[in-house]
DNA sequence: GATGAATGAGGATTCATTCAT
DNA sequence: TATGAATGAATCCTCATTCAT
């Protein structure tokens, strides 16, 4: 039920993962905890089910369309478009970012969330190789997990920022995005990219 | 006691900061919950505790030889100066990343994480202003926080691989940083980093 | 519905009585819990109900032919002739077995399963008195509880073996069977029954 | 903790063991849940803990005098040296009856009961085989497991009754136990068995 | 100083049963 | 008549913490 998706975010948002118990998601949403078990066998169900919809509902309102245009732009701009939206539907959504790190010791993902890293990292390999078509599979993995542990570090930043300061931690980002990305490209669109060159 | 705080680290190391117990700690340093209780008045204590003791083994070690040294390396020499000891002193230590994460919800930083982050960023702050001096203080935080936020995500990258891959993925990390901090430093010394322009 | 009790028999089989959830009962019925208690008002009377027909179903298909000849037959001959169907229609149907044992503690009879039992233990005092029309209904009691005992016990033996072991259990339940009856009974049909005399 | 297993063995009789929950013995304990799990890792360890306490008790009380001295009995006085004694052990400890059935289904001995079962079946082949020195293996295991199976049926039977039905069904279900065995030994004492041969 | 038994609220999960649809 | 979501007390078990010894 989608009530009990949106407390368990609501929860997850509050005390995270390891932290959230599944009576407090129920009674967040207002039903009792046998009426949670008979949606989901258990709280990892739970988490993958809550981070399909919120995959879903990213690429429903803005994921799809910018797959279909945003690799024609230049670099630059592609990073506006894909990260700026990025950042704002995290806020909407914050337990995304409870669920793209774990529950513990980071690095140590575990099934739960195996689906929602590999999903998000598999679209990143593909947007890198359209850019970077000669690499080696291996350099590309290396290229997307660098840029992804990047994106997250970056996206707590901003997400834990408000107001201006967000919106400055928002440009950082995405310019130490672009600095790390940029040289990849052998383009000749780098003029196009000036604003991130100064600081 | 040392003891228990080898314990407390090699356990945090296992379970995480969360899920790790402390009687499962006072057991693995050979104890009695009781005891653990006299030195700490609570898990936090523990926590804070080591994490000044990891600090103190830092600076004992590499921290303060670099911090006398390091400053006057070229910029790409001083970030290998600093982050190749600096990732295998995680490596030995690998307590030290899951108390430099939290213990939840990323972005939330609770008060016995506080101090271990804020000693780190701290330093961190100062390393840039001296290579930034003229720079307003809002601007330092605001690149110190990305730099931390990317070096703790790298870091992650880094310790969860092994042998080659590790050190394809700190040479990664140490670019990213380069590429994201080198354009901030308008110095001569730039033809010296051409390692880190080539993917 | 017929498809219920043959779902309860299935669980209770698997689960034991105890274990067995009415949810589990009505998944494997392919109806819903709901449906289940339009037609029982709890666990118990599944069970009441179940052991109802599994003796209806024995009545029918052997009980009551036997109880027409077999009385006539010699004491050893009798015993074959009632306990060798029986075994082949508890292999048949394990579910017999799992009601004549109650829940929990042995001894522990509870309601749900005193019809069952009591249906039984009458029908054995019935053909003991046959045997034995003289004796005063104490005794009459007293035997057919502990012939019911032992069948009980030796039923257990028979379904918990296969092949030829479960004939060798078998034979040995009938000889012990026979050899605690035999002596109550003076009769002179005692040269037939050479075959239980030795071991 | 006595305090803890005499609670079990309390509870267990009440409920039986499936239906005894952990907190009901810490309750009739009078302690707290948690400390039930200081002492035992979870429900089974309480049960195997139980039995084998159990099994101690009667080894101390009457069993090793037993093992002495009844071998060199006739058969009929043996069964009375051993089965008046074991009777009455279990009236004054029936958690012993429900440790020796097993929490389901039975014929479902699961682990924690596979200990106390086959610690008495070990016994009573040891016996069989004394009086049945030439028999094959497989013939003491039938014969042990049978009459192990009797005993069992029978002590129910005893324990479910009082006073004098109580030693009626004593001596009954020596009498079949003495009849089901005796056939089995050659021996030449059987005068001195006249009392069981007459119901 | 060290112990380790004791706590008890809280964790995830189950299940017999109900009732609005 | 059948559904299946809803219940909520009860299950086993955990754990940070205390305190008498």
């Amino acid at each position: 039920m989608a009530q009990l998706l949106d407390a368990a975010a609501k929860v997850f948002c509050t005390s995270g993962y390891t932290s959230a118990s599944t009576n407090a998601i129920a009674r967040e949403a207002g039903v009792s905890p046998g009426t949670l078990y008979q949606f989901f066998p258990n709280k990892e169900a739970i988490a993958i089910e809550l981070g399909g919809r919120l995959l879903e509902d990213w690429h429903r309102s803005h994921g799809a369309a910018l797959e279909a245009t945003s690799l024609d732009l230049p670099f630059d701009q592609m990073l506006d478009a894909v990260l700026d939206p990025l950042f704002a539907f995290n806020y909407e959504n914050p337990a995304f970012a409870v669920l793209i790190h774990g529950p513990g010791a980071p690095g140590q993902i575990t099934q739960e969330f195996e689906a929602i890293h590999a999903s998000l990292l598999t679209r990143l390999e593909g947007v890198i190789s359209s850019y970077l078509p000669d690499a080696p599979p291996a350099q590309l993995t290396l290229i997307a997990n660098t840029s992804f542990a990047i994106f997250k570090a970056g996206l707590d930043l901003v997400l834990t920022h408000e107001g201006t300061e967000r919106e400055a931690y928002a440009t950082e980002v995405k310019r130490a995005m672009y600095r790390y990305l940029e040289p990849l490209f052998p383009e000749d669109h780098t003029e196009s990219c000036a604003s991130f060159h100064t600081p």
